[in-house]
DNA sequence: CGTTTTTGACCTGCGC
DNA sequence: GCGCAGGTCAAAAACG
């Protein structure tokens, strides 16, 4: 919780681009970075290559066990935070983020439960229904499938682009149906997963009211297939992660996680960054992009992939 | 021709 | 019980 801002600016969500890490401009690491380019780009004696890559070894090492430190960190801070925030909107059920409807209660309601339940699992993963012992929460086995898990996602398309309803998660969906709601004059999308019926998962996309070009994502249920995008990306196939190096943030809604990718500004944002990402390898960028990609996109619980994935990374250093 | 999308009809829950 | 609104179904159309 309470680290101090250098650590947490160092592990907020930069983690993905620790290995660009590489190219930063801390003289230390800049100075073994231009060992590994020199080492990459001519000839080296094998003396100064064996100790210059030793040492780069030793120090990516421990920056790996530092990160994967911070990482358990952050998860328990995100935990926290996500505590609190449920604490507050359990004790403040009108301060709900999104204007849903009152009549239909069982959405909101839902979620007012899971969150009072104060259980952190259960409003991630969904289990909190075993702990509910009102008779509210419990009125139909169909509700409780529903329940399951209920995730929201903001994410921003293009402007000009105000009919599409496609957010593009990785996931390959069906849709079943369209719908315009009260709230909003625009339709609402329904879809399941494709590999439904074995797959229980749906999905259900609107256009927000306040932004039209910002497009609401809200997941039922969970995945209980591998993610699409990570089956192709261990086969050798890169073609459909389109969400790219894309800006993106993270935040807690009343349902439980959010996240928000920024699909339109990856041009601007590249610019902001252009002296950075000039320095960097496609085959680096390629890695990030689908890295964050895959992070954001396989969980919203996605401290956990991230993990994985930094631990993956670990593993593969370490065995060089 | 198989798969996906569209769309009107139908079902279900909730408030009055 | 009725009406409203959200959610789902399924036949038809569109697409690759």
């Amino acid at each position: 919780m309470d680290y101090s801002s250098a650590a947490y600016d160092d592990t907020s969500l930069d983690l993905n681009t620790k290995p660009l890490r590489l190219f930063d401009d801390t003289p230390i690491k800049k100075e073994a970075q231009s060992k590994i380019l020199i080492g990459f780009g001519r000839q080296l004696s094998p003396d100064e290559e064996s100790g210059a890559l030793l040492e780069e070894l030793q120090r990516v090492s421990a920056e790996n066990k530092k990160l994967t430190e911070m990482l358990t960190v952050m998860g328990e801070s995100y935990n926290g935070l996500r505590n609190q925030l449920l604490d507050y909107m359990s004790k403040n059920p009108e301060k709900e983020l999104s204007p849903i409807s009152k009549k239909r209660k069982s959405e909101s309601s839902n979620n007012n439960n899971t969150n009072s339940n104060n259980n952190i699992n259960g409003a991630v993963n969904g289990n909190s229904e075993s702990s509910s012992s009102d008779g509210e929460s419990c009125k139909k086995p169909r509700e409780e499938n529903i329940k399951a898990k209920i995730s929201r996602a903001y994410v921003r398309t293009e402007a000009s682009d105000t009919t599409s309803l496609v957010v593009k998660d990785g996931y390959q969906w069906r849709k079943y149906g369209q719908k315009v709601t009260r709230d909003n004059p625009c339709p609402r999308a329904y879809f399941k997963c494709s590999f439904a019926p074995s797959c229980p998962v749906k999905k259900k996309v609107q256009r927000s009211v306040e932004d039209q070009s910002i497009l609401v994502a809200t997941y039922e249920g969970e995945h209980n297939h591998s993610h699409p995008s990570q089956i192709e990306a261990t086969s050798g196939s890169n073609r459909c992660m389109t969400l790219g190096s894309v800006p993106c943030s993270t935040s807690l809604a009343s349902s439980g996680p959010t996240i928000t990718l920024d699909l339109t500004k990856s041009k601007s944002s590249a610019d902001t960054k252009s002296t950075k990402t000039k320095t960097e390898t496609p085959e680096v960028r390629k890695f990030l992009v689908e890295q964050m990609a895959s992070s954001l996109t396989k969980d919203p619980d996605f401290t956990k992939a991230l993990a994985a994935a930094i631990s993956g990374r670990i593993l593969q250093h370490n065995s060089y």
